[in-house]
Parts: structure tokens; C-alpha cells; sequence
DNA sequence: CTGAAAGCGCTTACAG
DNA sequence: CTGAAAGCGCTTACAG
């Protein structure tokens, strides 16, 4: 059934150092003995076995990443670039989910120990300083994304710089009652995101209603889903003085609390926080988070970092922008104006 | 930097083959013998490397998916079925993304080839008769979704009764000038569910009015998109004699045609093909095809055929029901009709 | 151009 | 319970 490089060199008569080379493309192999090779090898549907090889060449041209949820807008578009990025260089691509219990810590540090990948890339895993040290002494190259650490090369967001601005930009519009749609209050991005928009409004002499700081009952993936939007916005428009502009947690979210405010009649204008597919077509104004480029910017820490072991670690951090159109009655078209 | 079983073993005083037994949580190693290794293992951060006990092991605990659009809801969902099994077999997952050009048959080829899984899914992607008998050739555990092959296990979808059922439910309902939104013509699901909807039009005794099926501009993802169904139902609405019903090739078209209607004020029943997660909450209904099911049951198969390589090929070709929501009028809440 | 041989880092009968 | 040894299927200097 299965046949090994031993056969393949037997029948074709020669070595296996020969029969190794052909399928390696070595130049110092004669059309001879390389036709001899291809034909057998063809007769017996042979090829290399990459676990094999891998062993031999002591690399697997294997990355993997961690990540918390993989069916998430923010994923799936960090996810992009780290494709890209990756088919560039040869590698491959291997993806593991982390299921949102408590031990955390522990299933990713058995997932690096069972891997046979060169590097890791984790996204939006959020740890204790001594788990990422614990992580460290593995001895294996990581990069995290959304995220920071002292022992790893990272790539984030600066979710508070990004909130700030967003909560500023509505505020010089001149609007009073700006309310905050956000998700499961212990998440990193939320408690970020309310923290710039409390600033923003301290620094321009305003109250904080912590009454305009809602989010709906359904918290799957932390809350960010178009069912906790519609539900936030939902209550945000009963309330007795309702606000005059909304901020969301997140691009799922407003487009939720779109809907609601298409049903109920009653607009106010809405700005979301990452920029996904959807928010484009929808007319969402959001504030950007350069998913794809921060997947491939990690990915070129790693492969950096597989090559240069004890290199300073470095880290990226990214300010959000500002998108405006047509939720925040601005140009239609999408059209940068903050960075 | 990095240590070896042999660098445990000596500093620990034992053989490798009881530092392995650690491990591999054998009984037989004696508390004391335990206690030493992990300790030194513990000092110099050791552990196996996945990829050398693979190849003494002879397996990978690796299954590979090979999908044409990893961005695609019908895949992200496919997917978690894929994820949620695997899991359950304590199985790790890889994930190969085909570039939608020429040569997709060498790709896939190659990337089976160059693999190190123990098994593959290959989804969404449609060969040649003689391409699906080279794959054959090379020995390897394979499983398809959304695909047939004889050579292969497979689990798909019954897009023409799909299609058929959908059309003949809008004819029951009194529809007369029912348009059909569709994809990329030369897609597989688009040619089977064009299909059913002519043999649905033709059994009641109606005319094919090519012009009713149409599609737009943005045909990414074989015009699987929001912007496509958008662009295509702004030009049915525009027709002279626009039609009274419509039924799409895809949720997220049918999706983006809502939004032309809203825009447009005009509305018309709509059907989807998936019920991808959006759809529920946008109150599309549509045609379910159980990608989830889908996806753990070629796991299942594919798992199967592993340990029976012999086992006689089997497919599964599930029917696609009918959800209704507010989209057609119906009950808002999802309520299954046909089957 | 070609082959013998060592080595990649483990697992696992086998014998004790 | 423990160790020596063979084996997993390749790659790659080294010598010719």
C-alpha cells in the first residue's frame, strides 16, 4: 500500500540519497537516474512523507495560531493577512481554538507542546504575567495580536486611544447624550474602549451617565453579535431621555443596533469600532482597526524571530482611524478623516 | 536551548526509554523514577517534540481542510461542525486555502502531498472525473463536502431539489414572476440551483424568462456577496415589469437585495440558499442546507476510513428545508415547512 | 553524479 | 519497573 524511499531505491536501482535528491530538486542527479526515479515513483503513487522529512530537516514550514474564536469578524479578517502573508513565505497554516473556559492558560500551553509548528501566533488571548513567562521558558518563537507581553513580540490596537477619538469626534459634532453600546464588561477591548470613552468626555467637561453605557442579554463571543446591538439599542431608545449619538463596542454590534433603529423609526448617529466586511456595505461609520495588516505584520515578527532567536523583542501598536459614512450622516462614500 | 530526550535522561539518570514513559503516562515507571524526570524536564522546560514522536508513532493526529474561500459563511460554518468533531477525537485541525485560479487540481495536490495529516476534507471544490482518480492515487484518507466523487466518501447537498422545492413553494403561494438572484455562472451550486428553479417553473406549466435570473457585478467569492445580491436585485426592481417573488442562490445575496428593497421601498418575498447565522437575525428565510452536520459528518467518515481503508465508499446527500421567516411574509419566528 | 552512513528525536517490543 | 536496541522515513555532509 505504502511505500517508503527504501522501495522507490530498490526498484529503481539506485540510492535513496538518489532517489531523496530527485524529490528534492538537488541539480546533481543525472536525467538518467531522475527519469528513473520519476517513472517508478509514478508507478507506485510515491511521495515523501512530510512528517519524515520534517524530522530530517528539523523544521515543519508549519505556523500556528491560537485563537479564542474562530468564527469572529476580527478573527477571520486578522486571518487574512496571515495567509497571505504566510503563502508568501512557504508556510503553512494551522489553526487552533481555544474553548472560553477557565483553563485558558492551560490549553494553550498543551497546544504549543503537541504542535509540530515553528512559531506560534495568539490572538486575543488575554494571560497573567507569569502565564506568558511560563509560555516564554517553552523556548518557542511566538507573536501575539491583541495583545501585550514582555516576553513576546506583539501587534495591537490602542482600544482606549481609538474610543477616545471616536467619543471626541461626536462630541465636537456637538451632540450631549453620547451613549456606549458595549460587551461583557471584563472583556480587555470593552474595558479599554470605555475607558477612552469616559476620558473623552471628562476632558471635554462632561458627566458620565453610566446609564448610557448598555449592552444587550445575548453575550455570546463576549457580547460582540448583532443580536446584543439590536437589544442595546433596543433599550437605549426606550429610555425616558434617550441619547443623540451611540458608540459601539464593536462593528456586529451597531450593525444590531442599525436595525433596531431602522425599526423603530427613531435614527441617531452611530459609530462602530473595527471595520469589518459588512460595515462597508452596511454604511457603518467605525473607527479601523487594520485587522489584516496586523495578521501579516505578526506573521513577519514570527518568521523574524524563527531566524533570529534573540532579538529584542519589539511590539506594534496601532492607533484606530476614523471612517466616516452614512450612520453618522456623513459622506457616503468611505472617507478617512482622523489619524 | 533546546534539549533532547537524551539530556533529560542523563541528568535524570535514567534511560530514554523511561523519560518517554513519563510522557506518555505509561504505569510503569516506578514514583521516584516519575518525580526525577519531571523535575529535571521541569528545570531544562523540556518536552517531546510533536514531530519526532509522530514519526516513531506513525500518526499525526492532523486532519487538513482544503476549501477554496476561508472567508465564506458556508465554510465558517461547514467548519465548526469539522472543529466541534474533531475536537470530540481529540484530533488537530490544519487549513489550506486554494487560490481560485487555474491549477487548482495541483494545489490540492500538492498540498496533500506535502502534508503531514493523516487525513483530508476537501470542501466546496470540483474536479475532473480523472483529477479526483489521480488524487485516489495517492493513498491518502479523503473526505468531501459539497462535492461527489466515486473514488471518494462524501457529504453534500441536494441543490437542484433544493432550488426545485424552493421555486415550487413561492408557485404555491400564488407568485407569478419569480426572479431568480444568482451567482457565477459556471459555479456548481449556481448551475444546480438555476436548474431547479427552471424544472420547478416548467412542472407548473410556467415560461423561463431568462431575464428574471440575473446577478451583479461583484462576483468575489463566485458572486457569493452582499453587494452582488444589492446590485441584482436593483436591477430587477428596475425591470418594467418587475417580478413579485424572488429567490436567491445565496443568504448573503439575498441579504444584500433586502437592503435594495429597503432602500428602494419596494418589497418583494424573498427566499435565501445556507441560513447562515445573519440570516436569523435579519429574518431571511431560506433553505437550509446543514452545513454544520455537513462538516462533522465527513469528519466522521473521514475518521472511519482512516482506521478502515478498505470500508466501501459512502455518500450522504442531504435536502435542503424550507425556513421561513419575515422575509416572505411569514411567521417571524423560524419555523420548518418542508422537508 | 552517486552511495554509504550518520543523524533527526522520539516510541516500543523485547528481555531482564 | 527498566534499559539496550531497533525502527519510524527521510536529509545531508562526506568521500569518491
Amino acid at each position: 500500500m505504502s511505500h517508503t524511499i527504501y522501495d522507490i531505491a530498490r526498484e529503481a536501482g539506485v540510492s535513496i540519497a538518489t532517489v531523496s535528491r530527485v524529490f528534492n530538486n538537488s541539480e546533481h542527479v543525472s536525467d538518467k537516474s531522475r527519469a528513473k526515479v520519476l517513472a517508478t515513483a509514478n508507478k507506485f503513487g510515491y511521495h515523501p512523507q512530510a512528517i519524515a522529512q520534517n524530522l530530517a530537516r528539523k523544521k515543519s514550514k508549519l505556523i500556528s495560531v491560537i485563537v479564542p474564536v474562530i468564527s469572529n469578524y476580527f478573527f477571520m479578517e486578522v486571518l487574512e493577512g496571515i495567509q497571505d502573508k504566510l503563502a508568501d513565505e512557504d508556510f503553512d497554516l494551522n489553526i487552533y481554538n481555544i474553548k472560553p473556559v477557565d483553563n485558558i492558560f492551560e490549553q494553550v500551553e498543551n497546544t504549543i507542546k503537541r504542535g509540530m509548528a515553528e512559531g506560534y501566533v495568539i490572538v486575543s488571548v488575554h494571560l497573567k504575567d507569569h502565564e506568558w513567562k511560563a509560555l516564554k521558558r517553552l523556548g518557542v518563537p511566538i507573536a501575539l495580536v491583541d495583545e501585550y507581553s514582555s516576553y513576546f513580540d506583539s501587534v495591537s490596537v490602542d482600544s482606549v486611544e481609538g474610543a477616545y477619538n471616536a467619543t471626541k469626534w461626536l462630541i465636537d459634532q456637538g451632540y450631549e447624550r453620547i451613549a456606549m453600546i458595549r460587551g461583557l464588561e471584563n472583556s480587555k477591548p470593552v474595558i479599554d474602549r470605555i475607558t477612552g470613552y469616559k476620558r473623552a468626555l471628562e476632558d471635554s467637561g462632561k458627566m458620565v451617565d453610566e446609564s448610557n453605557i448598555v449592552t444587550g442579554k445575548n453575550l455570546d463571543r463576549d457580547g460582540f453579535n448583532e443580536i446584543n446591538g439590536y437589544e442595546a439599542m433596543s433599550r437605549l431608545l426606550e429610555m425616558e431621555n434617550p441619547p443623540d449619538a451611540c458608540i459601539s463596542n464593536s462593528d456586529v454590534q451597531a450593525i444590531g443596533a442599525m436595525k433596531a433603529m431602522q425599526e423603530s423609526g427613531c435614527q441617531i448617529p452611530i459609530l462602530g469600532f473595527d471595520d469589518i466586511q459588512l460595515s462597508r456595505f452596511f454604511g457603518l461609520s467605525t473607527m479601523r482597526q487594520p485587522m489584516a495588516d496586523m495578521g501579516s505584520m505578526a506573521i513577519e515578527k514570527l518568521l523574524h524571530r524563527i531566524n533570529h532567536r534573540d532579538a529584542k523583542v519589539s511590539h506594534i501598536v496601532y492607533s484606530p482611524e476614523l471612517f466616516l459614512r452614512s450612520s453618522t450622516n456623513g459622506n457616503p462614500e468611505a472617507e478617512k478623516i482622523l489619524s
